[in-house]
DNA sequence: GTCGTCAAGTTCCATCTGGAACTATTCACG
DNA sequence: CGTGAATAGTTCCAGATGGAACTTGACGAC
């Protein structure tokens, strides 16, 4: 595997800041031999929330991850459609219709016609629905701490900010044009 | 939905430092007023890694992620088994052994008896496999270069250090014993 | 107006996914 | 050694997933 650059020779380096730490040998390699370190990190990273947290959230309340989403993201901003949820949630427009209609009939959300466009509805939580959430979210956020409890505020402040830089640079990335 | 501590009150303040880019307003609210402010950052940001690179590798070469992912991570430690691949993939290991079936059909792997265990595999990537490698690394490594342009080389290697520590302490972290 | 284009949501369907149960092998321990 | 628990990997199957095509409504150009 080709040397990436300067980041390849500083990560050398940061392998042997953890040199004590016991670390399966290839989560090591995909740490410091890896020439995408940074995917890897919030890949992995990902799974080890996504498991545990949505696990939970199946057994006791029988949601799915698409079903959660569309709740947890009405939580931060009542009155929004679907679009919105597909576009900061990452999933494909069918899977989250989906997830709404079993939600409305589940009686989680209610569904109203948006009266500047008739295409689109107006979603809404019900009063059900606040209750799982009020009675889910606390675990999660407990998950999110301990997994962040090696790091000092200051340092989950830093990280906080560099990763909203690149969630905020998001839109320009290119759309990948397959010239095939 | 409560304060969740200090990290709250500091990201209001983060907030202000992005008040000039064009945000989606739901954006918006899972960055700054989420207090699961970690996890979105990194599902959001594998989602636009994952979407077009592995639709790219699907589109070019026919594999499926679990698929690529074994030769991604014999790429790094040849002759490792499945095993290893699910602990550090986060799959399960079903699927692992799918992806492994249909790649030794394809011949971009090949799979000998471990000597020392005799329920296990040891498994090597073909020549084959590394042409597909060679062809498809450099373009996922360009579009991660270009998801972190917005960085310094400097904060790229905070960022570096901070996520490797998480991922260092992640077997300590609970089983999630569900005390229903 | 109305025609062409685009956007919001839905439906269809082939494929993928992962829990659970199963087989074969190893290991711990008396 | 021998028996029970654990581990590597496989198979089965119900259900989830997402691309593509479709429907309906919005919007700009003329």
């Amino acid at each position: 595997m080709p040397d990436s650059g300067p980041m390849n020779r500083s990560r050398a380096a940061e392998a042997e800041t953890f040199a004590d730490a016991p670390i399966h040998p290839l989560i090591a390699a995909k740490l410091w031999e890896n020439p995408c370190w940074f995917s890897f990190r919030i890949n992995y990273l990902s799974l080890r929330f996504n498991g545990p947290v949505y696990g939970r959230i199946a057994d006791r309340h029988d949601l799915s991850r698409p079903e959660y989403l569309v709740l947890y993201s009405l939580s931060l901003r009542d009155g929004i459609a679907a679009q919105d949820i597909c576009e900061t949630a990452g999933f494909p427009k069918n899977t989250i219709s989906r997830a709404i209609h079993k939600l409305v009939r589940r009686k989680l959300i209610r569904r109203a016609l948006d009266s500047n466009d008739r295409r689109s509805f107006v979603l809404h939580l019900t009063a059900e629905a606040r209750r799982i959430l009020a009675e889910s979210v606390p675990p999660m956020v407990a998950h999110e701490r301990r997994m962040l409890s090696e790091l000092t505020p200051a340092e989950q402040q830093t990280l906080s900010k560099l990763l909203a830089k690149l969630v905020v640079d998001s839109p320009n990335w290119p759309i990948e044009e397959n010239r095939e």
